[in-house]
DNA sequence: AAGTACATTCAGTCCGTACTGAACGGAGTT
DNA sequence: AACTCCGTTCAGTACGGACTGAATGTACTT
């Protein structure tokens, strides 16, 4: 591996790190993202330079996630992994979860709030409408986003 | 504080957690939300049975980001902190810088990217057109929600 | 000047969790 | 059957960072 495409790869694992993942994690995914092809977990562990059970951990959860694929082939009993179709959606949904937990809980806050504490009552409220707004445009978005490659004539350059 | 209010304040600090910041920043913001008025370091850290310390580090950090502000009274030392104008705001700005880094990494890493992987430059390009996608349109939502709430007769009732 | 009332900083502790090596399990092969 | 080649699990280690108590700094009061 180039030392380029080495460091490319460690900076995908703090990168990963920041949005609270394992490192291993945004590691596989910065590999899969330069490297052709998929890989066996043997493959992963010498390459990124980690145990092949933390490989096997991480790469099990991310497929669960739907970040990456498992693939397997005739006469082969090894697994081998690859990005998935559109992994950022899979980010993105996460991270929706997120904002819905949030949203539950102020939910319920509000109903243990003493009715006179109006300030409070409209604080959450503001809150709640926000991320509402927010969330149900994060769907549209997708879904623009989603006919947009479908009809690639219709993409236009950015500058 | 009631048990309800107190689980509550406790379930932002894991919430916050899984965003990323300290346990007690997420502490500090369910607190405020649901207290009338503003408090002192001191206030903060009996009612959340945390040390002084720590509420000083991850009041003034949350100052620094905005998502507290911090007031002072007349024939008094102290310090007191509430929350401050739109924090949800803040905390996406947050989560947008992330997204930055993560493109600024992308378009580094195709430059290194060998010409001839054609595949590679592909995937990568598809993933930049995604972020970029998903962040203009971001900047674009809140914009649109700044508008709606300061035109509160424009509000529609949601279902 | 000494004392008081704050906020901040810093060295050290504690805790969660990512990570590892080794043991385990299962499915194929001989 | 025993053996091989995989992936997974588990007990233990290591590490990062949140948190603390004590020290420090600063501005005001007497």
């Amino acid at each position: 591996m180039t030392d380029a495409l080495a460091q490319f790869t460690e900076q995908m694992g703090m990168l990963g790190e920041s949005h609270g993942m394992p490192r291993i994690a945004g590691r596989i995914i910065g590999f899969s993202l330069m490297n052709p092809g998929s890989f066996s977990l043997d493959d992963l562990a010498e390459r990124l330079q980690v145990s092949k059970a933390s490989i096997s951990t991480n790469a099990r959860r991310m497929e669960e996630i739907g970040i990456l694929e498992r693939t397997t082939r005739p006469g082969d009993r090894r697994d081998y992994y690859r990005l998935g179709q559109n992994p950022w959606e899979k980010v993105f949904a996460l991270e929706r979860r997120r904002m819905q937990e949030l949203l539950d809980l102020l939910n319920h806050g509000k109903q243990t709030l003493d009715d006179n504490m109006t300030a409070q009552h409209e604080r959450l409220d503001e809150w709640r409408h926000f991320l509402e707004f927010m969330q149900e445009d994060i769907e549209q978005r997708i879904e623009r986003w989603r006919e947009r490659t479908l009809k690639p004539s219709a993409m236009e350059a950015a500058p």
